[in-house]
DNA sequence: ATATTCCATACTTAAATTATATAGAATATT
DNA sequence: AATATTCTATATAATTTAAGTATGGAATAT
């Protein structure tokens, strides 16, 4: 039961911007840099965060990448759910058609209620807490 | 950010040995039917449920498989540490070293309280408040 | 016009999960 | 003692998913 690290990653490039929000668009590279992850596979994980209007782009020479949000109304939930697939922590408590028993089974319930505390504190955390205590002059 | 099966699996064979507590030993061939999962699959996981003495087995003819434990006793929580190799959501949260940038991160430490969080509530919830409710008699 | 940057899709590789197969050890019953 | 039954253990195959790379294209500031 892992985190993707496309919503690691995601995370990452979030706070990232966050940190540097007040600089213009910031480009791919940049943030591959700081990041240590590959370009091409940045471009790739940019685009759901642009979809879900957490991010915004500059075309061109001197383009690059903006939040779209305050960084206090991003939260780690809004991206865990963007990045897995299918959020629920078993396919069952979403699709009860997949499992012959789910029509009278209290485990399926018990996963539902752990998937949802579990979201309950990841939206409750938001990209500005992440930034806040965080030296933010590591480049 | 999916449970494994076999966290699945695993938490529905101790419910299957609830339900038949007091019939002696309840051999594999019986759980399989009951749950729908091979014989040779879950030989497989009651291994770990064994060691971790959540379960007992006798051998022979007429042997089979019984709880080790009272079901109040047995959580969610411990069923899955066990089959989930390494328990926490992000790897960076119990090994630190595995990730260059852990030392200062404020991410890791918010995986950490999600971590934390859903092991909570898993940890709150028992085999006996999985049997209580539901009707016993779909064998 | 062109260099720079973001955009989109297809493909490859690697790893983990899931499941099966084969062989062995213990024991109740006869 | 023989044997059928049941659990035990390891190896291996198949499947799925995740992770990452490559290629080519579209927009735009200069």
């Amino acid at each position: 039961m892992k985190l993707s690290t496309r919503s690691r990653y995601g995370t990452r490039i979030l706070v990232d911007l966050a940190r540097h929000n007040d600089q213009g668009p910031i480009q791919i590279g940049e943030i591959s840099k700081r990041q240590d992850i590959s370009v091409k596979y940045l471009e790739q994980l940019i685009r759901p965060l642009k979809q879900a209007d957490l991010v915004t782009s500059v075309r061109g020479p001197k383009g690059g990448h903006l939040l779209a949000k305050n960084p206090a109304d991003i939260t780690l939930g809004q991206i865990v759910r963007l990045f897995e697939g299918q959020s629920d922590l078993v396919e069952c408590v979403s699709c009860p058609e997949k499992c012959s028993m789910s029509d009278d089974c209290q485990v399926r319930l018990a996963w539902q209620d752990a998937t949802r505390v579990l979201y309950e504190k990841l939206d409750a955390t938001t990209i500005a807490d992440l930034i806040q205590t965080e030296n933010s002059d590591n480049l």
